[in-house]
DNA sequence: CGTGGCTCCTGGCGGC
DNA sequence: TGCCGCCAGGAGCCAC
C-alpha cells in the first residue's frame, strides 16, 4: 500500500529490527534524485562509520538519529519500501540507495517512482518546521483536533488530507476514516457538528491504530473496512452498494453514497 | 484560505 | 500485436 501513517509506522518497525546499532562501512547513492538538500558527498562521508541509535516517526517521515547527533529523514513518496538483505541478487529492482553495514548486510532504499525523499537533519523540529507540518494526527487529543479545524473552509476529505493542518493522513485512508465516521468527503469541515466531530475524531484513531496493529497490511482489515474494496466496482462493505468513484481535491476518492451522504 | 490545474516519476493497462 | 496515452497519488507551485 501507498506510504501513509500506518506504512511508516511497520517501515519504522522493521528499520528498527533490522538496522539499528549496525556500523555502517558504505553508502552509495544510486539515483541522486532522492535526496533533498544534501549532496551525495556529503551524505555519504557523515554516514560513512556511524551507527543508526534510534528512529522516530511524524507523520509521513521517518526519521533515523546517527551516533552522531544528525538524523537521517526518509520519505516514502508513492513508492518507497526498506528492504535489509544479505546478498546482492536481493537487491531490489529500484534500489536508489544502498547502505552497507560491516557486518556484510545491507539496506536499501527501494522507490520505483523517485516521488521518495531522503535527506538529514540536525533536529527533528527544525526538519517539521522547515516543511511546515501539522501535528503529527496520533499527537492531537479531541480538544487539539477541534483547534486546528476552527476557521478551516475546506472539504473533510480535503482538511484530512493536508500534511500542514495535520501530518500522517494520505488519500488512502481518508477514504476510509470517512468512510467509517459516515462522513461524505466532500462535506465542509465547519458542517460537522460536535457530535460529528466526536465521531470523526475516534474514528480516525481507531482505523489509524487498527491498520498499525494489522501491519498496514489490506488483506487482513476488518471485514467492514472499505480499504480491501476500494477499486472500481467495489462494493460497500455494509451491504451490495456499489462505491462511489469521484475526484475530491484533485485524489481519485471512493465512497458509499448510501451511508456518506452529504449533511 | 481553498480550489483546480500542472509538474515530477514509472509501469501497468485500456483502447484503437 | 504494438504502441500511445492515461492513470495511480505524495507534494510543491501557481493562478484565480
Amino acid at each position: 500500500m501507498l506510504p501513509e501513517l500506518p506504512d511508516v509506522e511497520s517501515f519504522k518497525q522493521y528499520f528498527d529490527k533490522s538496522s539499528l546499532h549496525k556500523k555502517i562501512k558504505t553508502v552509495v547513492v544510486k539515483s541522486k534524485e532522492i535526496l533533498g538538500k544534501v549532496s551525495t558527498q556529503e551524505f555519504q562521508d557523515k554516514l560513512r562509520r556511524k551507527k543508526f541509535q534510534s528512529t522516530q516517526r511524524f507523520g509521513k517521515y521517518l526519521f533515523t538519529k546517527t551516533d552522531s547527533n544528525f538524523f537521517v529523514v526518509i520519505h516514502f513518496g508513492m513508492t518507497g519500501n526498506l528492504k535489509y538483505f544479505e546478498n546482492l541478487e536481493d537487491e531490489p529492482a529500484h534500489s536508489r540507495i544502498l547502505i552497507e553495514f560491516r557486518n556484510g548486510a545491507y539496506l536499501s532504499y527501494d522507490c520505483q517512482r523517485k516521488l521518495g525523499e531522503v535527506d538529514l537533519t540536525e533536529t527533528i523540529e527544525e526538519y517539521i518546521e522547515e516543511k511546515n507540518l501539522g501535528p503529527d494526527v496520533l499527537d492531537l487529543d479531541f480538544k487539539k483536533f477541534k483547534k486546528i479545524l476552527e476557521k478551516r473552509r475546506g472539504t473533510a476529505k480535503y482538511t484530512l488530507m493536508n500534511q500542514h493542518i495535520m501530518a500522517g493522513i494520505g488519500n488512502i485512508y481518508s477514504d476510509e476514516i470517512l468512510f467509517q465516521s459516515e462522513i461524505n468527503p466532500k462535506t465542509k469541515i465547519f458542517k460537522l457538528d460536535e457530535q460529528n466531530l466526536n465521531k470523526l475524531f475516534k474514528k480516525m484513531q481507531k482505523v489509524l491504530k487498527t491498520a498499525i496493529d494489522l501491519n498496514a497490511n489490506p488483506k487482513i482489515f476488518p471485514k467492514n473496512y472499505l480499504i480491501p474494496n476500494r477499486m472500481k466496482g467495489g462494493k460497500c462493505p455494509k451491504g451490495d452498494v456499489k462505491l462511489e468513484r469521484i475526484k475530491v481535491s484533485g485524489r481519485t476518492t471512493y465512497f458509499c453514497p448510501k451511508h456518506q451522504k452529504m449533511k
